[in-house]
Order: C-alpha cells, then sequence, then structure tokens
DNA sequence: TCAAGTTGCTTACAAGCGTAATCTATCGAC
DNA sequence: GTCGATAGATTACGCTTGTAAGCAACTTGA
C-alpha cells in the first residue's frame, strides 16, 4: 500500500465518510461542521480534492452525488503509523511506544490493553511456526 | 510541548545535527549528502530555514557558524509520535501498535523488547502509586 | 593585489495546501 | 415558465515546501 497522498485537512473530511457511508456533500458538510469551524465552500473544495486524488468514490444520486471512502480507514491509519515508524525509529515499533510514553503518562489500563496485545501477536506468531509454515 | 515545524526535508538536514553537534554548514552539507542526493545550495536553504524556525542555534566562527540542534531528537519524536497517536487514535497507543503490527510484520525480537517495555513502565509506575503519589 | 573558493543572504519558481468565493446548471415551488 | 435554492466546477490567493541559482563579502593562495 502507497501512502495515501490525505492532507490534514482533507481527513478531517474522510473520518466523516468512514464513519458512515454513502453519503451527500451536504451531509458531509453537516457532520464536518459539527467539529470544525468552516464555510461549506471550503468542505466542498475538499470532497472535489479527495475525488480528484481517488481517495472517494461517488455515485450519482439525484442532482448531485453520494460519496463513499476509497480506501479503509484501517489501510490508512495503518500506511500513516508504518511511514512515521519508517522515518523517526527505522521501522522499529518500540521506540515509538518508548518515545510516547516518555512525554505522555500511559495509564494502567492502557498498559494491560498493550500487554494483551502484546500476547495476542506472540500467540499468533507462535501459531506460525507451529503449523502454517510458508 | 509545541508540534516542532520541521517540514521532512528540513528534519533530514536536522538528523545530521543530531547525530553530531556542533557542525559547519559544509559539514551538514557533506553529510546530508551522503543520503539525499541534493545540491548544496538545497541544504544551505533548509539550514536557513531552520535557523529562522529557530530549529537551529548557530554560533560564529570565523567566516561562518556552527550549528547546533535548539531540540533534542528525542523530545522532536515524542511530539511527533503524541502528535499521530493523538489525531489518529485519539490518544491512546495501543491501537497504533495494533494497525503497525497488522501491516509490517514483528519479530519475535521486537515483541519481546516491547514487552519489556511495558514490564519496565508498569513497574514505574507502581513505584510512583507506593511511594510518590503525588 | 587579484582571482578564486567558501559562506551566507536574497531571490526564484512551481506545486501543494488551507481557505474560500464566483459561476453555472439543475430542480422544485409557485 | 420564472425564481430561488443547491450541488458541483472553476477560479482565487497567499503561504509553505522542495529545489535551487545568483549575488556579495571575506579569505587565501599565487
Amino acid at each position: 500500500m502507497k501512502e495515501p497522498p490525505i492532507t490534514d485537512a482533507e481527513r478531517l473530511v474522510m473520518e466523516a465518510v468512514w464513519t458512515e457511508a454513502p453519503l451527500s456533500s451536504a451531509e458531509i458538510i453537516q457532520r464536518v461542521g459539527r467539529t470544525e469551524d468552516w464555510a461549506p465552500k471550503t468542505v466542498q473544495t475538499l470532497i472535489g480534492r479527495l475525488v480528484g486524488k481517488k481517495m472517494l468514490e461517488r455515485e450519482r444520486s439525484g442532482r448531485g452525488y453520494l460519496y463513499r471512502p476509497a480506501i479503509r480507514r484501517e489501510d490508512f491509519v495503518a500506511s500513516k503509523s508504518r511511514g512515521l515508524v519508517q522515518r523517526l525509529f527505522s521501522g522499529r515499533i518500540t521506540p515509538l511506544v518508548a518515545a510516547f510514553a516518555d512525554s505522555e503518562t500511559i495509564s494502567a489500563d492502557d498498559l494491560a490493553e498493550l500487554r494483551a496485545l502484546i500476547d495476542s501477536l506472540e500467540k499468533r506468531q507462535g501459531d506460525d511456526d507451529d503449523h502454517s509454515r510458508k
């Protein structure tokens, strides 16, 4: 997966259609307006650019279109995460977590959650080794 | 710590002075040239912009200057990490690790390392609770 | 002393971005 | 059928970024 060329303002538009799709531009404008103080025209422009970048698909619906995301949010955030880890931490995730932990407090709950994630990742890896050697 | 306004090209210049400082511009150009195929003038421009942004400090040395970072790399990467976690994962680190793990294979070594980090973070937290309640 | 190299400062310039207004076509209300 | 609302397309505009060249000053070797 290549780096999706979505800017930060555009991402906020994507968030709306990731939350619910398909949406008309009026609906997108309304949802984005809940958090961003942007003129409707601004959102309209961003929608247009996202269509141009093939990050939004659209299908005709009456006078306008209905829009839906052309990439999944999971893929987008995974790509962004990989990019950051690659650029700033030579591709290793642990230093990122360490850096984050140093500057932001991680709650006990978060730590437990993280540990659980690691457990499941380790298990997955064990399984792979055991029976699905490829 | 506010978001350091360093662009990606500028970051590559910072990497040089983070690795070793102080450096003359000639030395920065030479080091950056090892990885990036940029005209010396380009690097020079980036140095100037970084000075303008107060991300590089300089002290006169002969006809030119010696440059050194005005912010530590640890603070920079921590800030970037926080920013990403905030924007894409509502401030929670676990989903980032999960997203990364889904798209990139994490080696057994990395997992062990990550687990060790969590252990130490948990220990730190326990200590805090025990005697330094603030 | 004069030319050449080295540094820094100033300027350039296209593309991308944030932020939007204008223009155009269409559709529904009357 | 005309008028206003609405969606989309086109245009705008200043700032930042990537990428650099030109100019000016100082230093140094010949």
